[in-house]
Parts: C-alpha cells; sequence; structure tokens
DNA sequence: CAGCCGCCGTAGACGGTGTCTACCTTCCCG
DNA sequence: CGGGAAGGTAGACACCGTCTACGGCGGCTG
C-alpha cells in the first residue's frame, strides 16, 4: 500500500499478522512483536502509540485479505448472482476456519472499537461486493437490497462464529457447515434452482 | 443452583457478573474480582484453578441468564410458533445489546474453550427451545428442522454481534434492527402472515 | 477434653504485560 | 561543520495470572 515494506512500521505489522495467524489473538502482544522484529520493546510506539492501535492494524491487514480472497474467487466464478453469492460465502467461512486467530480479532470489537481508528469502515467494500450481488439476485418481493444483504452477511457471520466456536456442530449434529450454507442461501435468496 | 450463596465462590461468580455487565469483559481480571469480593488476591484460587475457570463460571451465568429471560418472554405470548419466534429474537438481541460484555464473554471460546469445561454445553437448552419452535413453525419445503434452526440461530447471532460492533448500522444506514429481524424471520420461516 | 488434621484464606515472589520517560545515536540540512 | 530532529534503546512503574509457603480456625478423633 502506501507503507514503506522494509520500514519498521510494516515489519511490525508483519510480525503480527504472522503471530495472529499462527499463535492467535493472545499471542499478539507489543512485546512480542517487537522481539520477532528484532527490536527493542518501546520501539513500536513510534508508529502504534498503544497496543489497540497495533491490532487495529493487524486486523486491517485481515479484513484486506479476505476482501482479496472473495475478489480472486469471484474471478473465476461465472456471473449468475446466486452462484456468486455461494461462492462468495463459502471464501468467508473457510478464511473464518483456516484463520480463526484473525477472524477473531478483525470482530474483537473491545480491543478494536475507537472512534479514530475508523476500523469499521475496512469492512465496508467486502460488503460493496455482497450488496451488489444481492441486489442483482434479489427477488421483488425481497426486502430492500440493503437489508437483505445486511441478513444475509449476519447469517454468514453467524455461521462462522458459532461454528468455530463449536455451538453449531454440537447443536445441529452436523459435522461440516454445508447444509448450513445451504440453507442460508435458500432462505435469503429463494430455493436454489434445478 | 448447588451453590452456598454466601459462600466465597458465588460471591466471587456475582463479583465477576456485576463487573462484566458494568464494565466489560476487559476489566475482568482475578484480582479486581477477590479486591470487590474483599478477599485477597489468591484467594479465587481456591475455587478456580485458572483465571478461564473464573471466567467460565461467569459466562455459565450468563447462559442462564439468557434462557430465563427467553423463558420468561414466552411465558406471555400466544402460542403461535411464529409470534414466538419473534419475540425469542427480540429478546436474543436485546440481552446482546443491554449486556454487551457479558454478550461478548459469552461467545468468547479463545478464553472458555476447553475440553474440561463443557460450556458449549450450556447454550444447548435455548438453542432447544428455539428448535423446537422452529419445528412447529417449519414449512414441509423447508430444510430439516435442526439445520433451519440451526442457520436461524446463526442469523440472530450475526445480527446480535455486527450490530454491536457497529458494522451493519454503517454498512446498512440503518438505525435500528427491526427490518434486519424481520427480513431474518421472514426469510428462513417464510413471509410473516398479515 | 486435648490434639491433630484439613480446609480456607493470606501474603509474597516471579515473570510477563502495556505504557511512560529519559536518553542516545545517527543522519540530514543549513 | 554543527545543530536538531527522527527513531530506536532501556529502565521504571503498575498491573496481571500463577505458584508456593504459611497461618489460623474448626471439627473430628482418641
Amino acid at each position: 500500500m502506501d507503507a514503506d515494506e522494509t520500514g519498521l512500521r510494516a515489519r511490525l505489522v508483519a510480525a503480527g499478522v504472522d503471530l495472529v495467524l499462527r499463535e492467535g489473538q493472545s499471542a499478539v502482544s507489543l512485546r512480542e512483536i517487537a522481539r520477532r522484529a528484532g527490536v527493542s520493546h518501546g520501539a513500536p510506539r513510534r508508529y502504534f502509540p498503544t497496543h489497540v492501535d497495533l491490532l487495529s492494524a493487524i486486523a486491517r491487514e485481515g479484513f484486506a485479505d479476505l476482501t482479496a480472497r472473495v475478489e480472486r474467487t469471484l474471478r473465476d466464478v461465472d456471473p449468475d448472482p446466486r452462484t456468486r453469492l455461494t461462492a462468495l460465502a463459502r471464501t468467508y467461512l473457510d478464511f473464518a476456519a483456516a484463520h480463526r486467530g484473525m477472524f477473531e480479532l478483525m470482530f474483537r470489537h473491545d480491543l478494536l472499537d475507537s472512534g479514530r481508528l475508523r476500523l469499521r469502515e475496512t469492512s465496508l467494500p467486502l460488503f460493496a461486493v455482497l450488496a451488489d450481488l444481492v441486489a442483482r439476485a434479489r427477488r421483488p418481493t425481497d426486502a430492500p437490497a440493503a437489508v437483505l444483504a445486511g441478513a444475509l452477511w449476519a447469517n454468514l457471520h453467524g455461521i462462522a462464529q458459532l461454528w468455530a466456536w463449536g455451538s453449531l456442530p454440537l447443536a445441529t449434529g452436523a459435522t461440516d457447515d454445508d447444509a448450513l450454507l445451504r440453507a442460508t442461501l435458500d432462505a435469503h435468496l429463494g430455493p436454489a434452482p434445478a
């Protein structure tokens, strides 16, 4: 992006991303990141006044990564909106499962929520992709596109979280989330075409 | 329950519940709880070998509270399953909004997920209530009841979390979650009757 | 009734954390 | 060439969770 890739700032974020992916969100301490970046524990403070600022920068990378994955997936999928939404949803759930620590961090609002950080806005591009597809897949009797898209996102997100947490496998007895995903898409977009 | 209400164990949990409701999950340290309970910082260790054990006990209270609220709400609602599901959903969302810190703690699987703690099972009674209503509201062409109930729970949960996080208000431009809730129920259970 | 044992809470230590502050090096620009 | 700012170092502080040694108290046993 606009960051000097070789600068300490970028190295700190990269170390943090690596750490959260490998060890989970609780392992992401300022001092550990500084250690991995090979600098003293006070160094990050030049670029990130507080721990929250660094975590937010890491989470931002997570959103960028997820958004990029979705766009990459959609490049190879045919133009039917329903098909594309299915692919988007699958990517979302796979991301949450494969990068659980990062996914958790991205939505830990108690860690990240700060007026000045504007982290929430980071998810808007991804939502825009989803909302666009929803608008095209929407049936005339459905709720307004923004509402429908919001509800669908929430459903995806809830599956991702409750599945990772173990509640959904336990409650439904399922061993994978395919049926849940199908039911969700059918519910919001109407039964799948044959 | 089976705990001596005047015992230190119960006092610690009560102090923790109070703290998480008032200050949020990050304020719930062992030492602070001990301070509020008027005992030394080492005392909780008799009953909760580790911080996670205490947090789990607090989260359990949260699930019990939520379940009780749902049951209390349902006592005054007429028998139509759709109406009852609406009331249940409303209670779920209101709980998440009113007790954000507790709601977050309840689903912090990185803190609570531990084979021996069996915390996930605590949400099963609530899911059973929902699943029962879903089974009765289900249309013949819908997904199996367990799947439908799981998808609906996930949708509710996602709305609760993304709304609290601020993403959904931002993305949809809505000022309350009523439209999202209605769209969700319509999607999973079919259009509302007049 | 005496004595002992086990439960329960105390208190201090240890290594870790985030944050603050004083310092020092290095490099660029006038 | 000399001064000043940028950027990293290092130590202090308060707080955290965990571990361990200790004390006091009550109840059971002989």
